[in-house]
DNA sequence: GCCCTTGATTAGAGCGCTTCAACACTTTAT
DNA sequence: ATAAAGTGTTGAAGCGCTCTAATCAAGGGC
């Protein structure tokens, strides 16, 4: 900056201002300001900028995996909202592995991120409360009982209770009775999920056929669990997996196992990603609108830098997108 | 900082020492200093120390697409090894727009990373030449041809030619004459592919039966293509696509016209992703060591920190990995 | 008792930028 | 002519940290 300056035969203030635009500035001199830095290949260093100016303008993401294409999707919401707002964000991967987040959070709680949006994580309460005190954050697409404990925490959720019972609703129309649910074990809306489908069993008077065993976020996790309930009798006429990996899972495990899908069992995930709608998985599953959860989520951070600071919660509406892989029990 | 050499009571040098773990640092005034960071809560500025020390220990990646999850996995790779190399990354998602990957490019290099690593990116020689004269930049999974022209460029790929040979040596001994190619466009590891497709159709006598189409890289490209080639007569027997995700868009689309595959068209991905792995899918494809990219990638540019000069290109060994969806033409 | 080490600590400059207050120069109002 | 009110520009302080060179204390050897 130096060097462009004296090039221009300005001051380094000038230049500065130059470089940010500021309209107080000669057209005359902001020329050759400009000149002097295309000359010299100028680059203003983020880092300096972001230290005299007491603030990054960055949005920190933290995902719980980045393969799970449901998270690209929602990143991608907050990308875009970020990207129209100035801000630029800075993504780290849990991997699914809390520590792992919760070093991820301590580098970007250095990194002196503006907000930080956490997608899918399993932080706990705790976790949660030291990190909310310095800076703003929004909790998307996993739901943490009682985060809202904190003030100074947001949450943009998909209501997991409510598609869980969309989909039990869908099967016990079509006659279904013997619902298996295999849920998402510690993953962060598990819980919400099973709760939704243990209430509408109970309202469907299935109460005391509703059966839930721990499975987990990725197709493997699906094996084991479809090897053991397939040896048992009175096997589930109808499986609502936890997410459409899951699903994926369970579909190919009851492919290998002979038992076809919607003929013999019907089959639901959940998130409706790219790979339930392929027509060869056909699968049925439920809608969370992931590119708004996104850039909800950067909306709510912007508010709370404008000065809100009463915690907000947004609970948007799943909605149940039927496909291929339901059909009414075998008779 | 100055609070907590305050609350210590050393200077505030000594709380750097602490802080970085240096060794000269008595135990005592260690406990002390430890002590009162964390009872104030301290925390270092990653910018502060980053612009002291004129270096930011960050590696800048650009990934041409994260929704795919063939580019998810070999971030990872690039995470796992920048991690246990001390290393911290910036993931920015170019989403298939080279004005964008320009864009994040600029926005990396005033972050001031130490190396750039180019996911799938679809930059030209010239977008790159500016670069790599400022920052150690690494091609991943992508082929510039030509990109060696700059000593500053190193490149980790997948022979795709050989890929794209192996696919059409497999159909070819599977008995097909008619196979069609359709390509990724204007995707940067589009042009190879194609070139060994061409090469592989000669090599087997087939030269003038070779039929190249423009596709792309996801799903819906495959749709456009596929209605035009069943409207023509001698149909192809079959479908060679760009990568799995082109390959699903192909499959669902056939499907839709009811030509069954493998019976009656055979059809082949590249890069096994986990989709093509479904069962009910298992679809036939071309592997590359996703995670073994990404860790060569870090290794690649701390070589070039370590002063390597000269470019290294290492071309990676594909692998065809035969599933469900190719089979001898029909009769 | 003096000089030399050795090891622990600190003062202070500097990293590249922004920003505020001050300044110089016009222009307009009186 | 003089004051008031703009314009454009700049000097210098400061953002939170690191790091070199200097300082200080405490032995050790003669």
């Amino acid at each position: 900056m130096e060097d462009v300056a004296e090039r221009a035969d300005v001051s380094r203030a000038l230049v500065s201002l130059v470089i940010n635009g500021s309209p107080k500035v000669s057209e005359q001199k902001r020329r050759r300001v400009l000149e002097a830095a295309r000359a010299l290949g100028y680059r203003p260093n983020l880092m300096a900028r972001s230290l005299a100016q007491q603030r990054t303008r960055i949005i920190g993401v933290l995902v719980n995996d980045l393969r799970n294409p449901f998270f690209a999707e929602v990143v991608e919401g907050v990308e875009t909202a970020a990207e129209s707002d100035e801000f630029g964000i800075v993504v780290l991967n849990g991997r699914r592995d809390r520590v792992r987040e919760l070093a991820a959070v301590e580098t970007l709680v250095q990194l002196q991120v503006e907000g930080l949006a956490l997608v899918g994580t399993q932080l706990d309460r705790d976790d949660l409360a030291e990190v909310a005190d310095i800076v703003p954050a929004v909790m998307v697409a996993s739901d943490l009982v009682g985060s809202l404990d904190h003030p100074g925490v947001d949450a943009i959720v998909t209501d997991g209770r409510r598609g869980a019972e969309l989909v039990v609703e869908h099967l016990t129309a079509l006659g279904h009775e013997r619902i298996l649910h295999i849920d998402g074990a510690a993953n962060a809306s598990a819980a919400e999920r099973r709760q939704g489908y243990l209430r509408g069993m109970e309202a469907a008077g299935l109460g005391d056929l509703a059966d839930v065993r721990t499975g987990g976020d990725d197709e493997a996790a699906a094996f084991a669990v479809i090897d053991e309930v397939l040896a048992e009798p009175d096997a589930p006429t109808a499986i609502f997996a936890f997410n459409d990996l899951l699903a994926a899972g369970v579909l190919d495990r009851l492919d290998d196992a002979g038992v076809s899908v919607p003929a013999d069992v019907s089959l639901v995930g959940f998130d409706n990603t790219f790979i339930a709608a392929l027509h060869h998985l056909a699968l049925t599953t439920v809608n969370q609108p992931r590119l708004t959860m996104g850039e909800m989520a950067v909306a709510a951070l912007l508010e709370r830098l404008n000065g809100r600071d009463e915690p907000v919660r947004h609970t948007l509406d799943p909605e149940l997108v039927v496909r291929g892989t339901t059909g009414p029990p075998p008779s």
